[in-house]
DNA sequence: TTGTAAGCGTTATCAG
DNA sequence: CTGATAACGCTTACAA
């Protein structure tokens, strides 16, 4: 909706037929290798090209050939740590078969996740790659119809187009809150994330279990909501400080929210993991480098972005797809520790 | 019952035709809105687009206009805080024009940046915005005759198909020395980035251009080479630790260093800022939340994007291009404070 | 091996 | 307003 002029003067592969005086699909043969030709008509195609700077036309070979050699990826947004490192996975998986990766972000709309799939069908990728996604299934089955789906962080019924890879969340969660337990924290708070992401509602669950298995009562005035980015961490601390309610310890929905509890802990002069102990999740790679290192669970984004690469090729191959996503690990770093009231006990050397 | 909804592969706008009753040009021009039609056969052409569940192939569209509605976007890498909300402010930018931009990385190669613009020349984009890259001059000139080029974070000699927008970082460096030195420090370090990086040596000249406008002499042992990321922030620190360079304060060449560097303070039990002071460049979104939050140089990321995208579409316009960009600008937060005293030096011998 | 020719799905140019 | 009919640039049987 923006040029007024025709094409750009390009050059076609009809021209540089005409030049090397050869037919255009002895061109094309060379261009894609498909049958030998001559090193005679190769030689002069070949200069052809370079002399020309040819640059074959994707769109026509792609509308010519079906094919379009990408992948459309789909996230909810681009400006998070925790995608980046993801779509890094993807690259790096599609670079070696020779695919593009063509990331778009719904910005956590549903109507604008559907439009982008559409788009994506639309420009004819080979596969699609939706990390979570809001789509119902049954929209997604029916997308698949037309393109491959592989879709992270969800568990679908698998079918010969479509594959989801769950991501064993309350798992993650449960481990976090049992570390914590383990060390003898009794007033365990919980940074909650968006009350409609699944993720964050699996992470509640598995944080309840831990507790339940411990007989700890779950108390609903320890959790506190979030929105799995640093302000909501900063807020729900907060209120949690301020309502006056007793922990040892929190566990956040992911880092980034830790980072905001991080902040406020900071601020009211508590310490880590001294005087509360913090637990994040995702380990995000600044998680490293927080002061002090983060304890986190650990998703490795990297790898599950490659999965999915690797799924997807799969798919648009027609071969099976084993869908066994890495699981989720503790990484315990300088966040946590036991409480205070247990010191005598425990006899650290910290 | 069975479905009676097959879905067929790929309708085309020919079968849609067909189906209303109308011709293929008629479908086309109620898709593209181009002429007025009778509402009669709208009717009639909408239905059976919906019914078959038609979408147009963007390819054959591309082909047949000359046009895809489509920016190319380069970057050195997907996996960095930076370059998310850089390619965060492209995008919206881009949404309003009906643009859609497809992100790519080189990953800091030469090779692959020089494939990846051809690549996107042969996708026939509308447009291409690198950030910084690696090409040459002479090489960015030639590939702009063929698509429009906007480089951000160069100074180009603008073209009519070709603007740079400079950063000016040397300025940036400048100011924050200066604010360091400001605060009483005399012994400043710089933990330096990449020494073929255009942006890392600008960086340093700044901290030169400031130390040497204070009288204070440089000394090149307070420099130490890093890489941009955290764990040459580690390395660099430990280094300069370790000689027992003295310093009460430390300039590092972006964010992500000053995360590394912090690092290594913390563990060495120095405290920042009251032993060390710390100033890093970038403001990455993380950078408000470190502990305690990071003094850093804030560049615009975001809207650098949002003009770069709006370049970008001035030149495809063939509209004159300002390029003006915002301005850095210092944001004291934290990390900084006058030094102890003449006697404290942080890293004094060991 | 190499050339010819028929598409691929739309848009665009002209007549009606 | 509407419908033929060329492009658009390339791939790919099918022949030669």
């Amino acid at each position: 909706m923006i040029s007024d002029d025709p094409t750009p003067p390009n050059v076609t592969l009809e021209e540089i037929a005409r030049a090397a005086g050869v037919s255009p699909s002895t061109v094309s043969r060379i261009l894609n290798g498909t049958v030998r030709v001559s090193s005679e008509k190769r030689q002069a195609v070949e200069q052809a090209i370079a002399q020309f700077r040819y640059r074959p036309n994707v769109l026509a070979r792609s509308l010519a050939s079906g094919r379009t050699d990408t992948i459309g990826v789909l996230t909810q947004t681009v400006a998070s740590p925790f995608y980046a490192e993801w779509l890094r996975g993807i690259e790096e998986a599609l670079y070696e078969p020779g695919l593009t990766p063509v990331f778009v972000s719904s910005r956590w709309n549903v109507e604008e996740e559907r439009t982008r799939v559409e788009q994506f069908i639309a420009r004819r990728v080979d596969g699609i790659i939706i990390l979570h996604g809001q789509l119902d299934e049954s929209r997604l089955e029916e997308f698949s119809r037309q393109t491959p789906i592989v879709v992270l962080g969800r568990s679908l019924e698998a079918g010969p187009t479509l594959a989801g890879f769950p991501i064993d969340n309350v798992q993650g969660a449960f481990d976090a809150t049992h570390h914590l337990i383990a060390q003898g924290h009794r007033k365990i708070a919980f940074i909650a994330g968006p009350p409609n992401h699944t993720d964050a509602l699996e992470r509640l669950v598995g944080y309840r279990m831990a507790l339940e298995e411990a007989g700890i009562p779950f108390d609903a005035i320890r959790v506190e909501q979030g929105d799995f980015v640093e302000t909501g961490g900063v807020a729900a601390m907060e209120r949690l400080i301020d309502r006056g309610v007793g922990f040892t310890a929190v566990f956040c929905a992911n880092d980034q929210t830790a980072y905001g509890a991080r902040l406020v802990l900071y601020r009211r002069g508590l310490r880590v993991p001294e005087d509360v102990s913090l637990v994040g999740f995702d380990d995000v790679p600044t998680s490293l480098y927080t002061t002090p290192p983060l304890t986190t669970v650990r998703q490795p984004i990297y790898e599950l972005g490659r999965q999915a690469a690797e799924a997807i090729v799969g798919l648009i191959r027609k071969e099976p797809v084993t869908s066994s996503p890495a699981p989720l690990s503790l990484i315990v770093r300088e966040t946590t520790c036991a409480p205070r009231s247990a010191e005598s006990r425990a006899a650290s050397s910290g």
